[in-house]
DNA sequence: GAAAAACTAAACTATACGGTTTAGTTTAGA
DNA sequence: TCTAAACTAAACCGTATAGTTTAGTTTTTC
């Protein structure tokens, strides 16, 4: 029984596509799916095959095993998640206006509910796989982190910070924006809060970060 | 066979204690071990049993299931864990002082390898149960949150911060305290810092805190 | 010291699920 | 159009584990 009707080869981005990759990139879709959602224990090869329209047999020729299948998907989730966010921090324009651009794609981006779900899943498996962890700070948070540091340590060139350990002021910055928000997120208490109240938030984060190191 | 000597009834905390008590103590206690550090899915019935030196019947007879242990767990976890840090907010003192003593005695709590452990456990499975999330942010981060907004606010009254919203310095407060700390640990990337990185870490944090909230 | 309550080890039920195999069908490419 | 590769549904294997039951022992209590 063909149940499912074949997509055309080249329905994604206007490339041809063989009937192999496609699958392969449904059963990604799948996975991501039902990984963040119920974590790797839960998660059912089952239930994955179904989501993608595929047999279970295809599934196990493409990615071998369960395990491998995860740390594709954690892989390919942290890849580009935050890339996009440190273009504003190479715009121009006063230091108020940077941070501002940066702080709003970055509370958007860890308050957006898939965001929520992969921090779930990764710090939970990170407790039970050893490289999981460091791998994903890696290209996650620990870049993050120097790139604002890069940032403030040019502001500081000019004059315009006073700052003696940026990468420590970094990390504060983020923490201070952060807040408890995220956990309040995480903790499923407010998880989705107002546009109001998060610019206001980040407006008084700013503000307390530029009144400890602005120029004296 | 009676392979494990029955402990004497009043072995603990001198009070006696009746043997039905003490098999109970002992469940909690393996099972506390076993959730923490597998989580709720991973976790085995037969495993805590015989970490309590217990029959799996008896486990059955005191939680009546899986499900029942596990909250019973998070909640004697939660309950008591941030108490004793907040009386480091009602210490006499300069506002340094006070916020030294809290931040230490913070960020050591947080970096433990049993709240770690909690934390890993209790935000993933706050995404499977409604309840979980709320009630333990009502018990923990939310009543910190509000002890040092107290604390913020009787310090603005006599003139030594000047603070326009105290809830949300507070947060700030925390946020830039705790920085990248909490998420490498989680992440198993440098743990465990040296007592003197985090003792610049605190510094830091509360140099730029007074900085920004200090009086004019 | 006897009855009731709590315990024990161990077998058992029922189910779920990772992974493989089978037997047959569809697609790709020369 | 023919062949190889990729796919399919479905059955199957092996194991793990939540929860129950049984038959008998120990502890408590009156």
């Amino acid at each position: 029984m063909t149940a499912v009707k074949r997509k055309p080869a080249d329905e994604q981005g206007g490339k041809h596509e063989t009937l192999s990759a496609s699958k392969r990139r449904e059963i990604l879709r799948s996975a991501n799916e039902v990984f963040l959602a119920q974590g790797y224990l839960a998660a059912n090869m089952d239930e994955i095959a179904t989501g993608a329209s595929v047999s279970k047999a295809t599934v196990y020729k493409h990615f071998g095993n369960k395990k491998a299948l995860f740390e594709d998907i954690i892989r390919g989730r942290i890849d580009g998640l935050f890339s996009p966010l440190h273009t504003e921090l190479l715009a121009g324009g006063s230091v108020t206006e940077v941070l501002t651009a940066f702080a709003r794609a970055y509370i958007d981006l860890i308050l957006q509910p898939s965001s929520i779900a992969l921090y779930r899943v990764l710090i939970f498996e990170a407790g039970h796989n050893d490289e999981l962890g460091p791998n994903t700070y890696r290209v996650g948070g620990s870049v993050t982190v120097s790139k604002i540091s890069d940032y403030l340590q040019s502001q500081v060139d000019v004059g315009r910070l006073v700052i003696d350990n940026p990468a420590m002021a970094a990390e504060q910055f983020i923490g201070s924006l952060t807040g408890h928000l995220q956990l309040r997120a995480l903790l499923g208490v407010d998880a989705n809060p107002a546009p109001a109240r998060r610019k206001a938030h980040i407006k008084e984060a700013i503000a307390a970060f530029l009144r400890a190191y602005g120029p004296r």
